[in-house]
DNA sequence: CCCGATTACCTCGCTCAGCGAGATAATCGA
DNA sequence: TCGATTATCTCGCTGAGCGAGGTAATCGGG
């Protein structure tokens, strides 16, 4: 149970340290984590589109043709029409983002890493099964869970 | 290294479920957030205040009275001037933003602590262990990444 | 090959969360 | 008692994100 608390106080304190790092850079919290969306894309080798990137955040297309402006405005990324499909956007980002990606994770990367060092294999496979199990916990439990069941959802 | 891309992943997606849900009860990101704090203190024994409560969350006291007054106006707390010190105004939770919480939380909860049967003590140990790890490691790792440290502000 | 349907993105107007500045009220210290 | 400090609130403003609707490109049936 405790396990539970000491999860959730994980999240919320790197929560706080992204965006206060991102206030630092003059960005808002939603501007880190499309710039994280779009490091993990590009490290998997997946172009993303606008759309793709407005639907991984939770952004409706209006502010995430906003949220796009903003990051081109500041440099951290190039619009770049798909010559296959050319009604798709694709974004490129740019070393800046990659810069301002390493300058946030980094540090928190490499005291993981050396916590990790201390762990023997089945420690890390515990944790490993862990997050895991916590990340398909999170999948969907919100849908059973709505407080407000009268109430009607999907406003739209 | 694929356990912090891992750990990445888990708190993302809790921050999307977080926000799915506070949508889904006509509340901001931050409304839920405050809540949580607020039913964390509640559980500790922690009389919170209205300015605590905003210096916890990253707001400015301008914001923290337009949050309070959003919650107060649903039901979910209550003003309570404190006797002894008449400045302060207490936030007494209502029994509504229990229900939330628990509606929130509970079948989260409930699955982790399924998962959690199936450890054994050391693996428990070293899932707290890693957690404990990550949270201080999260303390404070963006001030060593900008060129602009953070002045201290004694968050009591 | 054309035309309607669909897809992907953008524009416009708006709401409201959160900020900065400053006011107000209560407490504390000399 | 009076100024300094603390805790909160008020006011005016900026801007992130939403809903609605527009535009350009692609697709698919006749």
């Amino acid at each position: 149970m405790d396990l539970v608390h000491l999860l959730r106080e994980v999240t919320l304190r790197l929560d706080l340290a992204g965006a206060e790092f991102a206030a630092r850079n003059g960005l808002h919290p939603t501007d880190l984590r499309a710039l994280i969306a779009l490091l993990d894309a590009a490290r998997a080798g997946e172009e993303l589109t606008a759309g793709r990137l407005g639907g991984r955040l939770g952004l409706n297309s209006a502010g995430t043709t906003a949220l796009v402006d903003r990051l081109e405005r500041l440099g951290h990324l190039r619009r770049v029409r798909d010559t296959r499909d050319r009604r798709r956007v694709l974004l490129a980002v740019d070393e800046r983002a990659v810069a301002l990606g390493q300058a946030f994770f980094g540090p928190l990367i490499a005291r993981t890493l050396t916590l990790l060092d201390t762990f023997g294999p089945g420690e890390r496979d515990a944790v490993r099964r862990f997050l895991t199990g916590v990340r398909d916990a999170a999948q969907a439990p919100a849908e059973a869970a709505t407080g407000t069941p009268a109430e009607a959802d999907t406003p739209s």
